[in-house]
DNA sequence: GTAGGGTTAG
């Protein structure tokens, strides 16, 4: 009678009980089912105990309470939730047959036919649920009837992926003249294709529908999955005070997913302000503010919301995810010991968890710390995947370690069953270049089973940069600028190999391609954060308050290394702009923004370390130059560039002049 | 009392 379908892998209810149940509402459904005195209606706890997730609970409650009989219909949805979630499809059919005996069904109980059409779905018994919707007599049941249960089915096949019968049940909705509402679009909004989504957009704002928060907010999520644009306009058109947690959290979402870190926290800082209109930030708001905080080295936005955490979300430990946006925050924001502390501290760890901290000790060098680490955790029974992975091949990329990053490479598929993807083809590239292989390198992207992409082949033009090799330079030039043809950085490292190596027709040549593919090179800036606030410098910039003693000091900070390097280590900058006689004040040109970054740390700032987030590469000179002032000036200065961490101390990098 | 909206790691 039953067509069985492959039970279908799917978080039942019983593994997460407390999904969308207020805390205190929990606390007094649990009170309430436990309570065997209780003057309420057995039915009224049955149904607190599916509620609660006490699946077993409920249907002993059921079978052995003593009920006066005949059992309640006000029980029987909350019974068939708890046999779907125990998996028992027996279960369900029995009351099935039940409630028709009884006349509850086809259509005259819509919460009985609802709870039947979505537990049929969820056990992937969809014939069943499509044959009981199929008796349902259009006429005579009542409109908001015949909308649950289309709702119901809908919902059982977006969880079954099957979005063409989700929408031929619309069609069919459509036809036979039922209305839908809010929830029909919650359910048929994520799973349309995205060309689709702008009609569906259309049809609810006809419908009065697309004012509605929760369908705002589910707009504002599926669009987030194409770019932030739409999902922004969607938050922006909603109504001030119809913007919800949800809404917040969404459009937080879909800029921090999508790159746009500064517009996210933008965002959040609105959200804290009037325009929360008492919104408060739950954790999944935090964690979208981490990970933009993390993306941009915010350190001060980020540790105002750890202190946010710290006060307001007392067990936020026990968060595995909010722990583990913090700790990819600390750990990219140069607060290791801090990332540490907190790993250590979380009652349960997730393979995300490991693979903050091992990417974060990878960051800044310590590749012999994360491969303990991923040992440790291998150890422990996790085993890694593909993202973990990559950062344990960058660690060992980033600290030269040759040897363990072939192994680990070739362990993907002996060991763990993992494809490499070009992710680790492009780690491995960077490992063997860096470390002077590059015939290696090469052979390795001929051995590739895809093509390589821009990732793989500017891996290999680095590395050409480092070792000063043209030929194999050109050849991943060549590949490089096919693929990412307005990729500006490739161009200017292809400009500096032959600037290195002194072919100066070549230099010139590319930079005639640059210009006639209208393609300008990324400015480089670096930041300061001081006293809560952010202090941007791009190269050359004199737009500082404190320009005029920032480049002061580092002109003389020039003149002092240059002495101290015995004229090694050259003089980048303080050339006069052109047009500027000697007598203007200072519009000296040529220093990168690191160095004015620095430089404004060192006079501000006191004996601490200097942290600075710059988008570009370290260039040799400004690192050469860094190493000797943190002798010189007896400072640290950390450094987060486009790939790793630079500590400067004594007259030397963590990065072993190695990156 | 039924169907339904937001989250992390390279």
């Amino acid at each position: 009678m039953v067509e069985h379908l492959p039970p279908p892998h799917l978080p039942m209810t019983a593994t997460e009980p407390l999904k969308s149940v207020p805390t205190a509402a929990v606390a007094a459904a649990a009170a309430f089912a436990d309570d065997a005195n209780s003057t309420e209606p057995w039915s009224a706890r049955v149904r607190s105990l599916t509620r609660l997730g006490r699946h077993r609970d409920a249907l002993a409650l059921l079978r052995d309470g003593d009920p006066s009989p005949p059992p309640h219909a006000l029980a029987l949805p909350a019974t068939v939730i708890s046999c779907a979630a125990l998996s028992l499809p027996s279960g369900v059919s029995q009351i099935h047959a039940l409630g028709s005996k009884r006349g509850l069904l086809p259509s005259s109980d819509a919460y009985l036919v609802s709870a039947l059409l979505s537990s049929y779905s969820r056990l992937g018994l969809l014939p069943c649920a499509h044959q009981l919707l199929d008796e349902m007599p259009l006429a005579s049941t009542p409109p908001a009837t015949l909308c649950t249960a289309f709702n119901s089915l809908i919902s059982g096949c977006a969880l079954h992926a099957l979005p063409a019968a989700c929408f031929a049940l619309f069609r069919r909705m459509r036809v036979a003249g039922v209305r839908f509402d809010a929830v029909t679009l919650l359910t048929l909004v994520p799973a349309a294709p995205p060309s689709v989504v702008p009609q569906l957009h259309a049809l609810a704002a006809r419908a009065g529908l697309a004012a509605e928060t929760s369908v705002a907010n589910c707009l504002i999520s599926v669009y987030a999955r194409r770019g932030a644009a739409l999902a922004r306009q969607v938050f922006d058109e909603m109504p001030a005070a119809s913007r919800d947690l949800v809404s917040w959290n969404a459009v937080l979402s879909a800029h921090s997913q999508n790159g746009l870190a500064v517009d996210a926290l933008d965002l959040y800082s609105r959200m804290r302000g009037c325009d929360g209109h008492g919104v408060e930030p739950d954790a999944v708001t935090l964690v979208s503010v981490l990970s933009s905080c993390a993306h941009l080295g915010a350190r001060s936005v980020g540790l105002g919301v750890e202190r946010y955490m710290r006060g307001k979300l007392p067990g936020f430990r026990t968060n595995v995810q909010l722990c583990n946006a913090l700790i990819n925050f600390y750990a990219r924001c140069g607060c290791l010991p801090q990332a540490q502390q907190l790993f250590n501290e979380m009652p349960r760890k997730s393979i995300v968890s490991w693979t903050a901290l091992i990417t974060g000790y990878g960051m800044h060098g310590h590749g012999e710390v994360a491969i303990n680490l991923f040992q440790t955790m291998v150890s422990e029974g996790i085993r890694p995947d593909n993202v973990a992975m990559v950062g344990l091949l960058s660690a060992c990329s980033h600290a030269g370690m040759y040897d363990e990053g072939r192994k680990y490479f070739s362990a993907m598929e002996s060991a763990y069953q993992l494809r490499p993807t070009l992710e680790h083809y492009t780690c491995m590239v960077d490992l063997l270049g860096r470390a002077g292989r590059l015939k290696e390198a090469r052979e390795l992207i001929s051995s590739m089973p895809m093509p390589a992409d821009g990732a793989v082949w500017g891996a290999l033009l680095g590395a050409c940069k480092i070792h000063k090799n043209v030929e194999i330079g050109e050849e991943a030039f060549e590949h490089v600028i096919e693929v990412e043809p307005t990729n500006v950085g490739y161009y200017v490292l292809m400009a500096n190999i032959y600037t290195d190596t002194g072919q100066l027709d070549c230099v010139v040549r590319v930079r005639a391609m640059m210009r006639e593919r209208g393609l300008k090179k990324e400015p480089g800036c670096s930041y300061v954060e001081h006293k809560g606030r952010v202090h941007l410098f791009m190269a050359d910039d004199h737009s500082h308050p404190q320009a005029k003693r920032i480049y002061e000091l580092v002109l003389k900070l020039e003149q002092m290394v240059k002495e101290k390097t015995d004229g090694t280590v050259g003089i980048q900058g303080g050339r006069m702009i052109e047009g500027h006689s000697e007598k203007t004040a200072v519009p000296l040109i040529g220093f990168h923004s690191e160095k004015l970054a620095v430089a404004f740390g060192m006079l501000n700032t006191v004996g601490s370390e200097i942290a600075v987030i710059k988008n570009l590469r370290v260039c040799g000179n400004c690192h050469s130059f860094l190493k000797t002032v943190s002798a010189i000036a007896n400072r640290v200065f950390l450094v987060r560039d486009a790939s790793r961490f630079h500590r400067f101390e004594d007259g030397a990098c963590s990065c072993k002049d190695y990156w």
